[in-house]
DNA sequence: CGCAAAATTGAACCCAATCAATGTTCGTGG
DNA sequence: CCACGAACATTGATTGGGTTCAATTTTGCG
């Protein structure tokens, strides 16, 4: 692989890796004997990860950077998912042993810290609280798809814009602004539409108060946004207070 | 509720039960403990099991009949999936305790077992090899909703129709001739198009050898009705030979 | 036989993808 | 530091797939 980078894992990433809900109940013993056996890849932007159809070799886990899981049929490409640190992918092929269903590729120079799957399985069919965790993942990971299912079928690209950016808005303190953290093109695919789509959209969002300049957002009257957007729990995953 | 019945767990069912992969490899204790709590529901079509945002009381496996999956936004409905016997669902949202995402009703009558929440939650901390299951089990589902999520993204409506009368020719039999086992207004719902729709698609596929009278659907071109579907295992779910 | 539900067909409309042209930004090398 | 090119972003025009609404026709069933 040309321009990638391995090294073992550093004391820091380990600790952060320690703190994943996958991995935090789990005995030192049993983490020790996953993490051991894993290597740290440094990946170039637009680097291919895993191709859908193939078996899975390893578990992996973004560090850093960020992750595009997609899938292409007959010429064309779905944007299914984007993962950014810290969180595992296809848990649910390395724990079934069956092939992906999705292929992956970095959207930015990233590291993947990757577990041998047969590693994976193995600790798995020891330790009964790594497998109670595994439990928990793949039911989060399943009801995260329901989400986004719903979310496509039940929503046009410019609502699923406007409670992108309310939720991001959140996320980021509730300034009114939203920093944009990757081009619009990477924005454009993870909600589902086109680049030409997401300009139409943010303009049009501009008759509920929202200002787009470069990559930022200001929301100026976030109420008028909030009744376009239509925000609902179900969809957008937050705790009913 | 007014025209349910209940009655306990008959023999013939309770093999049935048992012989589900979530529950053939639990110790019989167990298995006891969880059937023994269960009450088996008969239900009228069209009755409501589950709303989306409610807690789960009960975790419900179809015995006979079918159920539709679904979810309302906005005034709007998207069918997300029908379940059909035997199979259990809604399993993430009792292991987590959170709230459904989907709500359920039944599209004919039906008979529903219903095993409470809690019980299911407490064999699950008890018992590593039910844990286990659960894990594939949800792995599996997992699975399914990504495969249904790029069906829905990356086909027309007519290739879903179309790879839809493949699979069901190839379960009845290859006899080249699919009988619907429900109205075409739920075959739309479960194709995730208007029932508007469907009849014009199946007209479409009239020019691919496809002759549809009534509820019966004639394959004249299979091999032109597969050209037009090109049917994806990565979508469809058969296992690459 | 007659009615109500289901299915079909047609027309208008909506949302989003595509194609094409142009403008903007940013990183790089001169 | 500026100039330039390539990728990114915007805007407009067109097309396509799908929903909705409305009007019939067909089916199934009491």
């Amino acid at each position: 692989m040309p321009g990638t980078g391995e090294k073992s894992v550093r004391q820091s990433d380990r600790k952060l890796i320690r703190k994943l809900p996958l991995f935090c109940d789990m005995s030192d013993a049993n983490f020790e004997k996953l993490v051991s056996a894993a290597y740290l890849q440094h990946l170039p932007q637009h680097m291919t990860l895993i191709s859908e159809g193939d078996l899975p070799d390893f578990l992996h886990i973004v560090i850093d950077g960020s992750v595009k899981m997609f899938s292409t049929h007959d010429g064309h490409e779905a944007t299914l998912d984007i993962m950014q640190p810290v969180t595992t992918f296809i848990l649910a092929a390395v724990i079934r042993n069956a092939v992906y269903l999705k292929s992956a590729r970095t959207l930015t120079p990233a590291q993947i810290l990757m577990i041998p799957a047969k590693t994976v399985r193995s600790v798995f069919g020891r330790d009964a609280d790594f497998a109670r965790s595994v439990v928990n993942e793949l039911a989060e990971r399943y009801r995260a798809v329901v989400r986004s299912l719903k979310n496509e079928k039940l929503r046009t690209g410019a609502e699923r814009l406007a409670n992108w950016i309310l939720q991001t808005d959140a996320l980021q303190g509730h300034h009114q602004r939203v920093e944009l953290m990757f081009d619009k093109r990477t924005l454009a695919s993870r909600l589902g539409m086109t680049p030409e789509n997401l300009s139409r959209n943010l303009a049009l969002l501009a008759n509920y108060g929202v200002r787009s300049v470069g990559r930022d957002i200001k929301i100026e009257d976030s109420l008028a946004l909030e009744r376009f957007a239509k925000p609902n729990a179900l969809i957008d995953g937050w705790e009913p207070k």
